[in-house]
DNA sequence: CAAATAGTGTCTGTGAGACAGTATGTC
DNA sequence: GACATACTGTCTCACAGACACTATTTG
């Protein structure tokens, strides 16, 4: 007969929060990997959609019911022996999401992930480094680096999104140039604020453009 | 009790042919969606790694054993009724090749992807529109067009392969200079061929790089 | 005033698009 | 020879990177 199996969706909900970029994890108080920190996951249900479980284990999971959070499946993992009990099927979502707390009740934190790198449980480091290198691609052809911002935020504060994600400096001019001139990107509220200090800054909201271009390449050197 | 699913998986294996991006694809003789096209796919075995299941599903079911077919997985579909006789999730991987025979013994044939738009069983419409855009966006920035080639190829065959993915003509002469100063995408041969007529060209292999800098952009016109 | 950050302008090199011209085969 | 295709070269414009300068706030 046709083999069935558990199928589970996990969260990489990546944010920027104290000038590094931040996953969300939890610590794990039973084998296996006992004090590992892992995703946020579950088993989907038996009639609930790929997207719907996602949004699901976002809410209840991960602890973060209704947040603007930008979820893309990310991929699928299936190799037999990446859960010692059980095969599991992992279909993993990519969660970009601006500096929220991170809920208690759910025992959810804010890790950086170069923290993360050597201590995590299952196969969640894979599945977090493939998230890792998704989300700075997307910083290059769509305007998604918005998506870790608030929703009204300066240039500078994108710029430091991007310099954090692609762990490099950027010139400010020229990202101003850039950022300001890509057609549908960011449409300007008329506000300023002085919350970085200096001269006061416009404040912008997310445009209502899907990709870049032309994209925002980051360049070829290291 | 922790829900089981049967899970596939599902190959676009895409090719250029006859001046046409065509898709691998049989007729089903049985219901559901009787006489539409399909998607070669199998439900994975109980200890197989996705991967393997891919590649056994190509020689099996798509007939095409040991040929030199790119895979890598494309998406993972999963809504409740996509399959109306029980719930079945997709994992669906993407296959670029060259102009093999389809194999008559597994009653697989290469059809035009214009012609599939509208005869397509399940949501494998979907599947294989979302394999030709993902193909699409590898051919800007991945030498993976030279997949849809033969072992040796000339600069004239790639740029057709390119023109037909991409839907458009491509100026020969700056294509010819874009792919051959590209680091790592082209090696020559040392022969020549005057299979296109004219003037012998030059014959090459793909080359080591994995990623192309910078990418081939289609233009952003239309 | 100094200090800090925001924003604009200029120069330069690289590369894409457009297109002319030359090279080398077949018939 | 005509014809077909391969390949090279040149011009121009757009844009990325580098960097100087001005603008507007706080203390």
């Amino acid at each position: 007969m046709v083999p069935r199996i558990p199928v589970s969706v996990d969260l990489v909900v990546l944010t920027v929060r104290f000038q590094a970029l931040c996953a969300l994890v939890w610590r794990r108080d039973k084998p296996p990997y006992e004090g590992r920190w892992a995703l946020s996951g579950g088993f989907i249900h038996l009639d609930e959609d790929l997207p719907a479980a996602a949004e699901r284990i976002l809410a209840e999971r991960a602890g973060l019911p209704g947040a603007p959070v930008h979820l893309e499946q990310l991929q699928t993992y299936g190799y037999p022996d990446r859960d010692p009990r059980q095969r599991v099927l992992s279909v993993a979502y990519l969660g970009l999401a601006p500096d929220l707390p991170a809920s208690t009740e759910a025992h959810m934190s804010w890790q950086p992930v170069s923290s993360l790198l050597r201590e995590m449980a299952f196969d969640h480091r894979r599945i977090m480094v493939d998230g890792i290198e998704r989300a700075r691609g997307k910083l290059e052809y769509t305007p998604l680096g918005a998506a870790f911002c608030p929703p009204e935020f300066t240039v500078a504060e994108l710029r430091r999104v991007y310099e954090i994600v692609w762990g490099r400096v950027l010139d400010p001019r020229n990202f101003h140039r850039k950022v300001t001139k890509a057609e549908g990107f960011l449409v300007p509220t008329g506000d300023t604020t002085t919350r970085d200090g200096g001269r006061p800054a416009k404040l912008y909201r997310r445009g209502p453009a899907t990709m870049l271009h032309p994209p925002m390449l980051r360049s070829l050197k290291d």
